[in-house]
RNA sequence: GGGCGCGUAGCUCAGUGGGAGAGCGCUCGCCUCACACGCGAGAGGUCGUUGGUUCGAACCCAACCGCGCCCACCA
């Protein structure tokens, strides 16, 4: 090692991330290591579409994980020599966005409206340009090792040509249809949105209790509604089939107060009895349930409120014009005017909010278009059934398959200007409906003008054709070939509908094969306080500034070490365990490196120790690789951080340090071999601290993030010598107790004899007893070693510590003995855990013995 | 209303049939020539409750009590 970097490396005690990480992401990026050629097949490949985060988003503790995750596994698959592919892109999140510009011409006193469609789209673009970038910046902060020169964004021209081809095949296989339907309005977003975009919330209303006077008679039908103001768009009132109380009505008319509207009474399964009076309100026009009903039965769908949230002319005179809640008190204080009102009472119920914009959805009737599902589902239930994509944990394939079993039309129009234009034009002169993938020329069959559809697509009806369409589908391209179906899919559960169900479904029917093999669901982490992180709510803690403050190792150490199958606090503390591990790797080095002779890194065994630290590592190799392989994060890091740091570091290093600084050529290139393949083990993990000690490295040829992944050497392991040495180190770990307890100085040296076979040498010198001494009475026995008086040690201390310990060994020898004086144990547990509890049982009576002298 | 999951040390979490673990925090002792983001030694737990199965249960079964999430058109 040059003497510059020799003294820059004794200098540094502390690793310091802010120094090392920008520079380390520069040279892999002017490596090329993330740009893998498109060649070989997509079994000897591994790729990777990342989840597009939206073009308006900033990194967030999701995306820190699961990037964390997908990371540690494409580093190690390109470490084990496979192409490897990490696809980079945005997602143009259309109400997402939208409301992002359209709220910054608001505070300009503009309006998207006053604007213009094709200049409010050239404006979004604009905005694109200047900040849709920040969140891949984001990605590079971390140390994603994506391919940055693959980026892609769900509006790029190759896509749209996509998305096109997509939406024109549907068309044409009959799944894409426009139809009159109850949608849920948003009116928020001013759009129809699809029901996996509600959220139902727990919300007190106040329940209303309506009289129906019944036509020609004295009688009333009451209804029950938390929403009084559609009653002025209802037309019938519904009983169930089997309720006496009603046979005789049905087939006769109510009328409607404040209205007057004959509404027919009619019978449907649909009304339970036992709800209120067992009388329904009927609204086809703004109740999904209503709407059912309405249809089955050819009721009037009338709209009384409309997209604007606003009452309708159908409202009559009177409400139209009126916000639905200020239409709600005017209809509550009419009813009570006329005494049709009944009774009010509070009323806890789900309502749904839309999950976009928070606005409690409006359910109306209105012409949009839809996808229908069944046949797309099909497939894609049974590619999951057979295990060709696999989902994990696996309670998450049942999930899955339920819904996908009962899977519902997707309204896929959306009342936006940001997003996929519907390539269908009308002409308005001969009412033809024209679906293309490219603008028509003109009507075919009268020739007139052509308007095309204003409605744009569902953002998700893009994403749902990522995996492929970032390949470069529909052209058959060498990407395409080389890297579909991927390899693998880390989500979050809350999109598993939204998004991994519908690629599924895509992938099969436009790619010919799933888009991925394995989708791993992973836990979600919460605040500190075990609430939901969020924006809103002001919980969201910034990975970026947990980058700032401990580095991108430690975030990503601690992100995977904290995940697990269940949803888990966000834990400072294991981001911090992240940092001290970085700290520790870099200081073990520094020992490492500045001692080592300069010999060629090679396992070469002298003593027990040394093959016991060589098969020590060559298990947790094989455990880590196993643990990432099985998308087991957590355990994969902490294996790797207890081996290294209480196996090598507190016990390896501190014995063989004394042949270290000697300059011993064996120990130093057992040293550097296994510095080696900690630091490749660890890369995927921590890439920028391993990337940087190897640069220290003799061994170093190449960076780190390319060299080889280690995979575990089976004659390297050596079971005798771990019990060999786990015995020395159990006996040091009593002789320090021992010291300890009898609050020997620490400094000391204590005189003591080993009995029988002498204990390995570095017991002795970690537990600062010297084993040389003759004469001198016992005052103490730790297992075979007998600890001699001396000055140093009190002897109250000694004989309190003494008591103690045959307290302890009585209440063993206690419970072995009850268990082996149990027949049934003894005659019907397995031989060998008997056989085990004798040993004890032994053991324990034999020290128990010689403490009592 | 259905489904899934969770209740283990002060905190955050592992452990899923044979003597309770980690990290942090806490106590005591150490600036020991890699690291005080460190080293050594400790204290701390009737494993939510109650029954059951078993020679043996934190672990399997049942019920109950708390908490969370997903799905669902009872006004």
């Amino acid at each position: 090692m040059p003497d510059e970097r020799r003294d820059a490396l004794e200098k540094k005690t502390r690793y310091e991330p802010a120094e090392v990480e920008a520079r380390i992401f520069a040279e892999w990026i002017e490596g090329g290591y993330f740009h893998p050629e498109a060649e070989g097949t997509p079994e000897q490949n591994f790729s990777v579409a990342i989840p597009p985060p939206n073009v308006t988003g900033a990194l967030h503790m999701g995306h820190a994980l699961n990037g964390s995750m997908q990371d540690a596994l494409v580093r190690m698959n390109r470490m084990r020599g496979r192409n490897a592919l990490w696809v980079l892109g945005t997602d143009h999140a259309g109400i997402a966005t939208q409301a992002v510009v359209e709220k910054e011409l608001r505070a300009e006193g503009s309006s998207r409206q006053e604007l213009g469609r094709e200049a409010f789209v050239e404006r979004i673009w604009a905005w694109k340009e200047e900040y849709g970038s920040r969140i891949v910046e984001q990605y590079k902060r971390l140390g994603a090792s994506c391919d940055y020169e693959r980026e892609r964004f769900t509006l790029d021209e190759d896509y749209v040509r996509a998305v096109y081809r997509v939406f024109k095949r549907l068309f044409d296989k009959g799944y894409i249809y426009r139809d009159n339907y109850m949608v849920n309005w948003d009116p928020g977003s001013h759009s129809a949105i699809s029901d996996l975009e509600v959220e139902n919330r727990e919300v007190e209303d106040t329940l209303y209790s309506i009289d129906y006077p019944v036509e020609g008679s004295d009688r009333v039908l009451t209804v029950a509604t938390v929403r009084p103001e559609t009653m002025l768009a209802d037309t019938a009132v519904a009983v169930n089939p089997d309720d006496e109380r009603y046979a005789d009505l049905v087939g006769t008319h109510c009328v409607l107060p404040l209205v007057g509207r004959r509404l027919p009474v009619i019978a449907d399964e649909h009304v339970d009895p036992e709800f209120g009076t067992g009388a329904l309100k009927i609204t086809p026009g703004h109740d999904p349930n209503d709407f059912e009903i309405g249809r089955k039965h050819g009721l009037e769908e009338i709209g009384a409120i409309g997209p604007d949230g606003r009452m309708t002319e159908e409202a009559g005179e009177r409400f139209a014009g009126m916000t639905a809640a200020e239409a709600q008190a005017a209809v509550v204080a009419a009813l009570r005017e006329e005494g049709r009102l009944r009774a009010e009472e509070p009323y806890v119920h789900s309502v749904p909010f839309s999950h976009r914009s928070g606005e409690r959805i409006e359910p109306l009737i209105s012409l949009q278009w839809f996808c229908r599902m069944d046949e797309l589902a099909a497939p894609a239930i049974e590619a999951v059934e057979a295990d060709r994509v696999r989902i994990t944990p696996p309670q998450w394939k049942r999930v899955y398959l339920e819904w996908m079993r009962e899977i519902r039309p997707w309204c896929v129009s959306r009342q936006l200007w940001w997003g996929h234009r519907i390539p269908v034009w009308y002409c308005d002169p001969c009412e033809e409906t024209i679906v293309a993938e490219e603008e028509p020329e003109g009507c075919g069959a009268c020739g007139g003008e052509l308007r095309q559809e204003e409605d744009v697509l569902d953002t998700w009806f893009s994403s749902a054709i990522w995996p492929f369409a970032t390949l470069g589908w529909p052209d058959d391209t060498p990407e395409l070939r080389a890297f579909y179906p991927t390899s693998f899919l880390t989500t979050a559960r809350e999109i598993l509908f939204l998004w991994v169900a519908r690629m599924i479904m895509t992938g099969i029917e436009f790619a010919g094969d799933v888009p991925f093999r394995d989708v791993y669901v992973h836990s979600v982490i919460q605040a500190r306080d075990g609430r939901r992180m969020s924006k809103s709510l002001g919980t969201g803690i910034d990975p970026l500034g947990e980058i700032d403050q401990h580095g991108a190792d430690a975030l990503r150490f601690g992100l995977l070490a904290m995940s697990s199958t269940q949803d888990v606090r966000y834990s400072d503390a294991k981001v911090q365990q992240g940092r001290d591990l970085a700290n520790k790797l870099w200081n073990a080095s520094r020992l490492v490196l500045l001692n080592a002779a300069e010999v060629e890194p090679a396992p070469r065994p002298l003593h027990a120790e040394d093959r016991w630290i060589l098969s020590r590592l060559e298990r947790t190799i094989a455990s880590v690789g196993g643990k990432l392989e099985e998308y087991d994060f957590a355990h994969a890091a902490a294996g790797a951080y207890s081996f290294f740091w209480s196996e090598l570091c507190d016990w390896y290093l501190e014995i063989v340090k004394p042949r270290l600084y000697e300059g011993e050529a064996e120990v130093s290139a057992t040293l550097l071999w296994a510095l080696e393949r900690v630091l490749a083990l660890l890369h995927p993990i921590m890439p920028f601290v391993t990337e940087e000690i190897w640069n220290y490295h003799p061994s170093r040829r190449g960076h780190l993030a390319v060299h080889s992944f280690p995979t575990a050497d089976e004659s390297l392991l050596d079971p005798e010598a771990e019990a060999e040495v786990q015995e020395g180190i159990e006996l040091t770990r009593r002789l320090r107790a021992w010291r300890d307890l009898v609050e020997a100085p620490a400094a000391s040296v204590l005189p003591a004899r080993a009995e029988g076979a002498e204990p390995r040498e570095f017991v002795g010198r970690l537990s600062r007893f010297s084993f040389g001494a003759d004469g001198g009475d016992p005052v103490a026995a730790v297992g075979a070693v007998k600890i001699l008086a001396s000055g140093e040690i009190d002897a109250t201390a000694v004989a309190a510590r003494l008591a103690a310990r045959r307290e302890e060994l009585r209440s063993e020898v206690a419970r072995a003995e009850g268990k082996l004086a149990n027949q049934s144990f003894v005659a019907r547990a397995p031989a060998e855990v008997v056989e085990e509890e004798r040993e004890k049982l032994a053991r324990y009576s034999a020290e128990l013995e010689e403490l009592s002298e």
